[in-house]
DNA sequence: CGGCATCCTTTCCGATACTG
DNA sequence: CAGTATCGGAAAGGATGCCG
């Protein structure tokens, strides 16, 4: 069940997933990108209770950066904007996945007192 | 390859994921645990380059009161005490191997400009 | 619609000193 | 050995106003 780990590699990776995953924000867009339903900047807004303009454009632009996100402007009037999750930002899927499915056995491990 | 998710259920799971993962520190300090080869304070000190004692412990006890950790301390002179995964905190292996394997396919996708 | 710039508050985090 | 307490700086994040 366990991997085994070789430091001198997967330190420096576990380095760079924190440092792209970081923050309140990022798997929380990343789950709704998943999701396929959601690929503009207002339905993140509506999608995401609580997130300022200012944290979703600063998160979908790190994500951009880390080439997770690929963004596509339309030129029109009034503009548009298509997020979606390039091939690299795909293979993130079953790890998130595998996140979920271990919030989702929490109950499992630790019953709640009922 | 992708689930699907359903909204009201899993939304509640990637928050609390990201609660409980949040932070420069948690998924180092895991990786180590997962590791196995070090489960005493002082370990991780050396093991963690740049981690402040103030970190280490402020974060060993939010993932202990979040039930990933568990500490035993043995009532002796000099003090020893043992950090473990919990049964819950083992199950995250999985999905912290699937997030390692995602930043090995990074060259894949992306390869490096040589 | 999809942002950016600015200001301000809050939270995070490192350094240092101290303790059972 | 395994921490705690306190302080100050850095960084994250929210509110508001403005723009193409």
């Amino acid at each position: 069940m366990r991997k085994i780990y070789t430091p001198s590699s997967a330190a420096s990776d576990v380095l760079e997933v924190i440092q792209i995953l970081e923050g309140r924000w990022k798997l929380l867009i990343l789950f709704h990108l998943f999701d396929g339903k959601v690929q503009r900047y207002s339905d993140f807004e509506k999608l995401i209770p609580g997130i300022s303009q200012k944290m979703l454009a600063q998160q979908l632009r790190k994500l951009e950066a880390d080439g997770i996100v690929a963004r596509k402007v339309y030129p029109q009037v009034p503009p548009k904007v298509e997020y979606r999750l390039t091939d690299w930002g795909q293979a993130l899927c079953p790890a998130l996945d595998a996140l979920l499915s271990w919030a989702e056995q929490k109950d499992h491990f630790a019953p709640p007192a009922s």
